[in-house]
DNA sequence: AATATTCATCGTATATTTACGATATACGTG
DNA sequence: CACGTATATCGTAAATATACGATGAATATT
């Protein structure tokens, strides 16, 4: 199979990436739980989740891989908080997507 | 195990299900096709795809289910479009998040 | 040194996604 | 009616995602 990179353009993949860290609730609560601390949010995160703690440690790894969030180790605890770069530019993608017409006819 | 709607809010389920769709490259593409048409773009968008016709039917099925896009009978054709409503929903729900200040410390 | 706290990782089970070729469906054309 | 065109669906294989409990690693506290 053809791989990615020879098929669809770095953009293309990025935002998908970016698109499919933000694809299952749980993530997308835990983004606003990070968002809203005005200083970062650190651990506990599990506690305003539905879910075990291994469970939200995976979801944090997804989208730490997908960059949009940093982990800030002050032992014992592991902070996190949104990667503004990247988050920035998931924004900048998303909104040259969405700035596209849609169709008027259909 | 939980149900989604225990848990979730409505609207992180719904970003999170229009996230999903887009989480894919293919998908991505398919939409930037479907939105640089000025009118509803028609069928053998397979053309622009390094996919197959019966896996870019499937990648279409899923933005149609995520609501995304609608389809057009025209028999023998279907054209697809983007779906103003939810698009711009999509649209509204993201920005919600993306206003959101990302940590400034870390 | 023993214990507690915080978090990641492993092992595992199940579900979902992705992809393809083959086939089915629906319709228009010759 | 036979055939072509456009598209969906089926069957299937392989990969990935989701979730949990158990365990491991690192550090702080007693």
């Amino acid at each position: 199979m053809k791989k990615e990179t020879d098929v669809y353009s770095d953009d293309e993949v990025k935002l998908a990436r970016f698109a499919k860290a933000l694809s299952h609730p749980a993530r997308i609560q835990i983004m606003k739980l990070l968002a809203s601390q005005n200083s970062c949010f650190c651990g506990n995160i599990a506690g305003y989740l539905p879910l075990s703690q291994s469970t939200v440690s995976q979801h944090l790894k997804e989208l730490k891989d997908a960059g949009l969030i940093i982990a800030n180790v002050k032992q014992p605890k592991i902070y996190y908080c949104i990667c503004k770069e990247n988050w920035d530019m998931a924004k900048k993608f998303l909104d040259a997507l969405f700035e596209k017409k849609a169709c008027e006819i259909c």
